[in-house]
DNA sequence: CGCGTTTGACCAGCGC
DNA sequence: GCGCTGGTCAAACGCG
C-alpha cells in the first residue's frame, strides 16, 4: 500500500495528533523491547496490571483524560519520559481511577495532584465497577460530553494487530488515521458490563509495532481464551470487582507467558487467585519452549492458535 | 442462530 | 463559523 511518509523523524511516533510516544525510533525499536518502562509500573498497578518494571515488553504510557482530547500529557522522550510518565500517572490515577480493586496506592500518594484530574465527575466510575457509566449509544448524543477513562498505551512488536490479552473483544469500528497508512481499530470488551475499550493501530514508523491503547479497566476476570471457554466474568462483574486484568498476558508476545510468574508483586495475591494468571491459565499453545530471545520476545509472536478468529 | 466483523454515516470536539 | 479528525453507531454481512 502506500506508506506515504516516513515523515516522522524517527524519534517519536505520533499516532494521533494528540499523543506521542517515543522509544528511540524504529531502529532502537527492533532491539528494544525495552521501549520504555520508566516509572510506569505505578501506572500499571493502577490498572491492576503489575509488571516488573525492568521487564522488557513494551512501553506503557498512560494517557490521561484531560479536558477534551489531551490524551497524553507530555511526550516521552529520553529522560523526560520518566517525569512525564510519572506526571501523567499521578494525574490520572487520582481521578477516576480506577482500580476497582480499590488500590490506587502508588500514585495516589500525591493527593495534591488528584485535583489535576479535576474534571472528571465523581460519578463516573470506571467499568462496571460502579455502574454503566457510559450512556449507550446515541442517547449520549448532544450535551453529554464524552467521558474519558484513564487510559494507557503500550507498544508491542507483533505481526497481528489484535493481540490476545486474555479478554474478548469485539471490534466496533475502524478508521483511517491521519498520517498513518494503517487504520485504527476500535475494540470493546464483550462483557456487557465491562466498558473497557481499546484501540489498536500500527505504528506508521514501524509497521511491526502495534500500539494498543486501553481505556478503562476490566471489572471482571479475563476470560482466558475463547477456545478455552469463558470464565464466569459476569459473576465477577456482579460480585466484587477484582483486580481487573489480573494478569497481563500478552499473547502477542510469547514471552508474556513468563510475565505472570514474575509479576507477582503487590498483587501476587490476585495472581494466585483462582482465576490465576493468564499465563498459567489454560492457554492453548505450546509454544512455551520457545526461548525468549530478544527476537522472540517481540519479534516472533503471533501465537499460532491464539487468534480467536 | 448467535456472535463477530465490516463499513458508511453521523456526531462531538478542536483548531484555525 | 467552518472544516477536519477522532470516535461511535448500527445495518449488513460472514462464519461457525
Amino acid at each position: 500500500m502506500e506508506d506515504k511518509e516516513g515523515s516522522n523523524p524517527g524519534a517519536e511516533f505520533t499516532s494521533d495528533s494528540s499523543w506521542t510516544l517515543s522509544g528511540g525510533g524504529p531502529d532502537s525499536v527492533s532491539n528494544s523491547v525495552n521501549y520504555f518502562f520508566d516509572g510506569e509500573s505505578s501506572i500499571l498497578s493502577e490498572f491492576g496490571w503489575d509488571l516488573p518494571t525492568d521487564h522488557e515488553f513494551g512501553r506503557f504510557v498512560e494517557l490521561d483524560r484531560t479536558e477534551a482530547r489531551l490524551e497524553l500529557a507530555g511526550n516521552f522522550s529520553g529522560s523526560q519520559s520518566c517525569a512525564a510518565a510519572d506526571d501523567v500517572a499521578r494525574c490520572s490515577v487520582s481521578g477516576t481511577a480506577s482500580n476497582p480493586g480499590g488500590t490506587a496506592d502508588v500514585s495516589t500518594s500525591n493527593p495534591s495532584v488528584s485535583s489535576s484530574s479535576s474534571e472528571d465527575p465523581p460519578e463516573k466510575s470506571t467499568g462496571c465497577g460502579g455502574k454503566p457509566p457510559e450512556i449507550p449509544s446515541k442517547v449520549r448524543k448532544k450535551g453529554q460530553k464524552r467521558i474519558r477513562q484513564p487510559r494507557f498505551a503500550f507498544m508491542t512488536k507483533s505481526e497481528v494487530d489484535h493481540l490476545e490479552d486474555g479478554y474478548r473483544w469485539r471490534k466496533y469500528g475502524q478508521k483511517a488515521v491521519k498520517n498513518s497508512p494503517f487504520p485504527r481499530s476500535y475494540y470493546r470488551c464483550t462483557n456487557s458490563k465491562c466498558i473497557v475499550k481499546k484501540r489498536v493501530e500500527r505504528s506508521s514508523e514501524d509497521p511491526t509495532i502495534v500500539i494498543t491503547t486501553y481505556e478503562g479497566q476490566h471489572c471482571h476476570h479475563s476470560v482466558a481464551f475463547p477456545r478455552g471457554g469463558l470464565i464466569s466474568h459476569e459473576a465477577a462483574c456482579g460480585g466484587q470487582l477484582t483486580p481487573a486484568v489480573s494478569q497481563f498476558y500478552h499473547p502477542g508476545v510469547q514471552l508474556h507467558r513468563e510475565i505472570p510468574l514474575s509479576i507477582t508483586q503487590s498483587q501476587s495475591q490476585a495472581h494466585q487467585a483462582p482465576i490465576d494468571v493468564g499465563g498459567s491459565r489454560s492457554e492453548p499453545e505450546p509454544t512455551t519452549s520457545k526461548p525468549p530471545t530478544d527476537e522472540g520476545l517481540l519479534g516472533d509472536i503471533v501465537p499460532p492458535g491464539m487468534r480467536n478468529r
